[in-house]
RNA sequence: GGCCCGAUGGCGGAGUGGUUACGCACCGGACUGCAAAUCCGUUUACGCCGGUUCGAUUCCGGCUCGGGCCUCCA
């Protein structure tokens, strides 16, 4: 009865069942944000995309652990010696101390990521905190698989086998088609080939350095993630996830280090990538051109709520495509994907102003052992979770969940418990969520609240005395003001975002 | 130059070798003083040209268009 889950492996370009490494666990290494800047929205749809495998790794009975990494030192603007830290860059844009930046976008990152339930993961792994033992993982590889240069210390990628097979990068004639535009660096083997170890130049000091066998310095972005998934979810793991940019370089770098490492050790680890699985996102994409934090309106999670689109209502606009299609944002596809939201929400408070005591929620596992469930129930569940368990295809869970708040004269108990068990999934706090919730006021709102309700209290006089002509009048005054009156609706007003 | 994707109704977006999701919008109905909100119902599609097939939007080939990556990027 529960399907087989089915996810999509970047690393052979096809839908495999999942089996964990670990009987009965799940271990999920996210790569997660640089905090230089602001996350905007299209950054966010990858947590949200982790959040949901999370979620549904739980759904199938698998005691998960997730690790989300945070960096904060490593990430360059540029090709090893050519960039800068992304972070020394912004420290000094901002005349602040590269730990305050850190701080301050690491937290505005947590801000987004709770508005978007987006569930804690057992670990945020912070890079800086792991230097110690980056430097003992490159001193593993160094002899065999690196070499120096003035730079620092870099990876020899033709040391490892199948370089680059993630990113399906090697051609026919067997020339590898990453890096080929890269600058070259003086004295580097491979173009491909990238920093382990990135020297701090003679004369400078930076915020972030630390002492190694190669020098002053800071590691490279790539050693970050393999050393930090490797400490806290043991070689081989099961899920990597990451954006669809980082199959090209990123994870390619990730996955030769890893290889040298467990070969290194003699660990016999699957496919010698450190992680079984490797899953991307796609993109959300903007048709005004590529989402940017350079160019134009920036759009940061708090720019919706600024104008008055519930946060939960970017997480329903992603949960309605699939996580592997390119997902094109509009404020009018937005605002579609919040009514959507509502209607659910509505449905939902009928269904618990019915029943009238809190429903328990639990996972699948739970719920599938209950015989008591009523027969169209568990049919209902059954095809939520083939949705879910096919590559994680919320858009299909989701129509499941509108049958199911569309069907008549069951015990509502029962069908909030089924709700609830989805929601378990789908992660839009539809039982705590209530419609009034959604209504945020706009930054920009031109009316208060008090004066909004003085307004209808005048309206409501007027409409008992019959004096439509006044109702009428007041009812457009609002409207101007971006205030929708609703008289057959216990809400009464809205605002009409748009 | 190299590698890789995509093209579905007004918009977004699933999926499938034959019965053509779903959401939003539109339209009709209920409700309303009239509206709005809500609820019910409903219309519209698979880029082009070939091929395979009893039958293709779905498989294969070509074409056109669009996009991504090869520098940092979710």
């Amino acid at each position: 009865m529960t399907a087989p889950l089915r996810l999509f492996n970047s690393l052979t370009r096809e839908t495999e069942t999942f089996h964990p490494v670990h009987e009965g666990e799940a271990r999920v290494y996210t790569c997660g944000p640089t905090v230089y800047n602001y996350p905007h929205i299209g950054n966010m749809r990858a947590y949200v995309f982790a959040d949901i495998l999370g979620r549904t790794l739980s759904w199938k009975g698998h005691r998960l652990t997730h690790v989300i990494n945070i960096t904060d030192v490593g990430h360059l603007t540029d090709d090893a010696d050519a960039g800068e830290d992304k972070m020394e860059k912004m420290a000094a844009e901002r005349a602040q101390s590269i730990w305050d930046i850190a701080q301050h976008y690491t937290e505005a990152y947590w801000a987004d990521v709770k508005a978007l339930n987006i569930r804690q993961p057992a670990e945020w792994t912070i890079a800086t905190k792991f230097v110690p033992q980056m430097i003992e993982f490159a001193k593993t590889i160094a002899d065999k698989h690196c070499y120096e240069l003035e730079g620092g210390l870099y990876f020899d990628v033709a040391t490892v086998a199948d370089y680059g097979r993630l990113a399906r990068a090697v051609t026919d004639e067997g020339a590898n088609s990453l890096g080929g535009r890269i600058e070259a660096v003086e004295g580097k083997r491979n173009t491909a080939d990238f920093a382990i170890w990135r020297k701090t130049p003679a004369g400078e000091t930076r915020q972030m350095e630390w002492d190694s066998p190669w020098g002053r310095g800071a590691p490279g972005w790539h050693l970050e993630c393999s050393v930090m998934s490797g400490q806290l979810l043991g070689f081989p793991f099961d899920i990597h996830t990451g954006g669809i940019d980082h199959r090209e370089i990123h994870h390619p770098n990730e996955i030769a280090q890893n290889q040298a490492f467990c070969c290194t050790n003699g660990l016999n680890v699957p496919a010698n990538s450190g992680a079984k699985v490797w899953m991307h996102n796609n993109f959300l994409v903007e048709r005004s051109g590529k989402m940017s934090k350079s160019a134009g309106e920036f759009l940061r999670l708090q720019l919706l709520i600024d104008k008055g689109y519930h946060p939960l209502g970017y997480r329903m606009m992603c949960l309605q495509a699939h996580y592997r299609s390119e997902l094109e944002f509009s404020w009018e596809g937005l605002g579609a994907a919040l009514v959507r939201l509502k209607r659910i929400v509505i449905a939902v408070e009928a269904l618990k102003a019915r029943h009238g005591e809190a429903v328990q929620v639990e996972g699948w596992t739970q719920l599938r052992a209950h015989d008591e469930l009523s027969g169209m129930f568990l049919p209902l569940l059954a095809r939520f979770d083939a949705a879910v368990s096919d590559d994680l295809n919320t858009a299909v869970g989701l129509t499941v969940l509108e049958e199911l708040l569309a069907l008549r004269k069951m015990d509502p108990g029962e069908v909030l418990a089924a709700v609830a068990a989805m929601d378990a999934v789908l992660g839009l706090g539809l039982l705590e969520l209530a419609r009034a919730d959604l209504r945020l006021t706009p930054k920009d709102a031109a009316i208060s609240q008090a004066e909004i309700d003085g307004a209808l209290a005048r309206r409501k006089a007027a409409r008992a005395d019959k004096d439509f002509a006044t109702s009428d009048a007041i009812r457009e005054e609002l409207a101007a003001m971006g205030v929708e009156v609703m008289d057959g609706d216990p809400l009464g007003w809205e605002w009409r975002v748009a």
